[in-house]
DNA sequence: CAGTGAGCGAGCTTCCGCTTGACTT
């Protein structure tokens, strides 16, 4: 029995903290929420002021019942949830669920994890902020609402199973206006003049100067003419100018700029960025990986310092305190750091290892100096035009922080922005042309999200909060809304001009370009879910309604507005709009008509069906005509979109399945199925390869396939019984097994499949039974 | 494991944020 039951909500931070308080407190842990809104009829009293109905989460029932009783034997109960909207509403609930009594009940909070603030918190308690739980509470029952009244909606207008959210769907709705960006968008050419000069060196070496053209040219003609008019020309260095300039370090990690380092820098993604860092945790090597702040604290910024000067001498020492600029922000916690800063490294896997530090790196980086550089710019002079040469260099005088760390950027283009040392040159000196190219260069359209760049965006916009980016990002996949993939670029030609010894020469060269790696695109369902939300739902699709929101949540929490008058307002016309969407809105599938087939006359259509994507050939027979033919359907092939696939690409979906000819009496033919292209053959299937296709095989071919077929099934058993013909051992994916009566058995390592008896495979069947897929049943 | 796409109706799905393990194919 203990005085003192201190409740954190996480058990890593318990285990911390005790260590600090000593064995008159014994800190446990709630695992974040312990109470939540009863699923059915809302969990809300919509009626009567919204009045919630609170259940304990089923997870969490082992560790409140816990929590009761040791908090029934202490003399004091420390609710040490975190000192935020979240926090101050579990500390609440807390006191609720665990029918804590007031008077012995302390409500404390500290943002970082070191014994003198801990203490102070001890020192100075305090009541339950309950404008700030009705804060949390507002939001809580509004993102209800709003889920659970317009999911309902797509199960009816769109198809079941389908979700919609304040978060998920806006999220959705950024990737799909940037398809339609990117579907829009047409690229336009410029001719690039880049100009190559030899200048000797100190040592009288020849090396290259390279300059680019003060002015780009819209077409080649342009770019000729330029070119031309360099005939017999003389280049003299106008002006040199020197420019000193700064860089400063970036602040430690908040969750959101973690994701994105490591996703540049390692490649790590988002879920594998947050679950190698809750290990680190875990471990007590850094702090709390969830956090909107980027302040570090004055424990951290002393090792820091210390470290710095120890490692590379006082003059790359700079304290800083940064400013969390982020919308909605609400620091519960600190940046994320090393716990011991003077630690480099870490043992341990290697992601924890790259991981630790690149953490490391940032936060030491965050303490030391600026870095000086000087940019210099020279302006070269064309005797023969009025148009400038421009080479530019850059060098590091003093590294400072870029010592340890250097941020990178999502914008792959930047790379040419490094140390460049220019040669040794004079204004007014001559310059020897080397050549000059202008080369016809494409306009970029608008990038694709990656995860973390959606996270980046999602934040700057104040939606979703450090412990739900990552999930987010999942959920969007897991409702098929959004798919994360590679897809191939496209080969394209363009125009080099080049010019050398007074001559032009025109080539025609190729390039790749639009490659997309582990990009986020939205897939035909998501497009239809979306476009449905924009029009019925405009007040929630809106990108600044969780802003807005937010500044309610805020005014609530002052205490100025009562949570139950915000609810209503927002009710109000957002239930008018769930209940006009319901009456008035047709069904949405994304329908387009694609044309008339030529040979039947017949419309074709394409729209999401039951199963997917399909497109249609006829109508479905809304006529008494009883000949009426139904229609036919086709699904849509991999890499085919509803809102691009042509009448052409439909009227080929129709062709199949394709009748190639008989062999050994019986037909065959080729389709494409659930599992790719395939041939059929007395009831047999023969996949495919990709070597060929189901539109082009010939009869030939497909005998091919299947004789190679019936070889490989013919090695596929290995062994039978004619007394049990039901049990055959096999020989499958994985090597050799037992199949009896549909299931499957393992064989036992070092058993030799030729020499199974019949006696050894019932022995097998009975030992081991097959492993049940994983049903699990949800109450 | 590969021909799905009619229509009816029962019973189900769904949100965001706070936390970790317990689960396997």
């Amino acid at each position: 029995m203990v005085d003192n039951l201190v409740i954190v909500e996480s058990p890593a931070k318990a285990k911390t903290i005790e260590k600090f308080l000593g064995k008159d407190y014994l800190v446990k842990s709630s695992f974040g929420h312990i109470r939540d809104l009863e699923k059915k009829e809302f969990g809300v009293d919509i009626e009567n002021d919204f009045k919630p109905r609170y259940t304990i989460s089923p997870d969490k029932k082992a560790v409140v019942s816990e929590l009761k009783k040791l908090s029934k034997e202490a003399k004091t109960v420390w609710l040490a949830s975190d000192e935020d909207r979240e926090g101050e509403a579990i500390a609440w609930h807390l006191l609720e669920a665990l029918n804590l009594d007031e008077d012995k009940t302390r409500r404390i909070v500290f943002h970082e994890i070191t014994k003198t603030a801990i203490q102070e918190a001890i020192k100075n308690p305090r009541k339950i902020d309950k404008n700030l739980v009705n804060a949390q509470q507002a939001r809580r029952i509004l993102d209800r609402l709003v889920g659970f009244e317009v999911s309902p909606v797509l199960w009816k207008k769109v198809k079941p199973q389908l979700s919609a959210g304040r978060v998920q769907s806006v999220a959705v709705r950024l990737i799909v206006d940037r398809e339609r960006e990117v579907m829009n968008f047409t690229a336009t050419s410029s001719y690039r003049v880049n100009a190559l000069f030899m200048v000797d060196d100190e040592n009288g070496k020849k090396v290259a100067l390279k300059a680019e053209l003060n002015k780009r040219f819209d077409n080649r003609d342009e770019a000729f003419k330029f070119l031309e008019k360099c005939k017999g020309a003389n280049y003299l260095v106008d002006d040199i100018v020197k420019k000193p300039a700064k860089r400063s370090p970036a602040p430690p990690f908040t969750t959101s700029t973690l994701q994105q380092e490591a996703s540049r820098k390692l490649g790590f993604s988002v879920a594998q960025t947050m679950s190698v860092a809750q290990r680190l945790y875990e471990a007590g090597k850094i702090t709390y990986m969830r956090t909107d702040s980027v302040n570090l604290s004055s424990l951290a910024i002393n090792t820091a310092k210390a470290k710095i000067n120890d490692f590379f001498g006082e003059k790359y020492s700079k304290t800083r305190q940064f400013k969390t600029s982020s919308k909605g922000a609400q620091e519960a916690h600190e940046a994320i750091r090393p716990t011991y800063m003077e630690n480099e490294s870490v043992s341990g896997i290697k992601q924890e290892q790259r991981l630790y530090e690149l953490i490391w790196k940032r936060s030491i980086a965050s303490q030391m100096s600026d870095a000086q550089l000087e940019k210099t710019t020279v302006n070269i002079g064309i005797s023969t035009s009025n148009e400038k040469f421009i080479a530019s260099g850059e060098i590091v005088k003093f590294d400072g922080f870029l010592k340890v760390y250097f941020e990178s950027t999502d914008d792959e283009d930047d790379k040419n922005n490094g140390d460049t040392l220019l040669p040794p040159i004079q204004k007014n000196d001559s310059l020897l042309l080397d050549s000059i190219v202008a080369a016809q260069r494409f306009s970029q359209r608008p990038p694709r999200y990656t995860e973390a760049s959606l996270v980046k965006k999602l934040e700057e916009q104040g939606i979703g909060r450090p412990s739900t980016y990552a999930p987010i990002i999942t959920t969007i996949q897991n409702r098929g809304y959004v798919v994360k993939e590679d897809r191939p670029g496209a080969e394209r030609e363009f125009v080099t001009l080049t010019f050398l010894n007074d001559q032009i020469k025109e080539q025609i060269q190729k390039e790749n370009f639009g490659y997309e790696r582990s990009k986020l695109f939205p897939t035909d369902i998501g497009m239809v879910v979306n476009d449905f939300l924009v029009k019925n739902f405009d007040l929630i699709m809106d990108f600044n309604f969780t802003a807005k929101v937010e500044e309610q949540f805020d005014i609530i929490a002052e205490g100025k507005v009562k949570w139950e008058n915000m609810l209503k307002d927002f009710y109000k016309p957002f239930h008018q709009q769930v209940e006009e969407t319901l009456e008035i809105s047709e069904k949405a599938n994304g329908e387009r008509i694609l044309g008339t087939d030529p040979q039947t006359g017949k419309p074709v259509s394409v729209k999401i069906g039951r199963y997917g994507p399909l497109v249609q050939l006829g109508e479905t027979g809304d006529s008494d005509n009883d000949n009426d033919e139904k229609p036919r359907f086709a699904s849509l092939q991999p890499g085919m979109r509803l809102e691009t696939i042509t009448l052409e690409e439909a009227l080929d979906l129709f062709k199949l399945p394709r009748d190639l000819g008989e062999y050994e009496d019986k037909k065959v033919s080729a389709a494409i199925g659930r599992f790719g292209p395939y041939i059929r053959h007395d009831n047999k299937f023969v996949s495919i390869g990709k070597d060929s296709s189901p539109f082009s095989i010939t009869l030939d071919e497909a005998i091919e396939l299947i004789e190679a077929k019936k070889e490989k099934d013919r090695k596929a058993v290995i062994k039978t019984f004619d007394e049990e013909p039901e049990l055959r051992v096999l020989n499958g994916r994985w090597g050799p097994y037992i199949s009896f009566n549909k299931k499957n058995y393992k064989i036992p390592k070092g058993t030799e499949a030729e020499n199974l008896s019949l006696e050894d495979c019932r022995k097998i069947i009975e030992e081991g039974p097959a492993p049940k897929k994983g049903k699990r049943k949800k109450k």
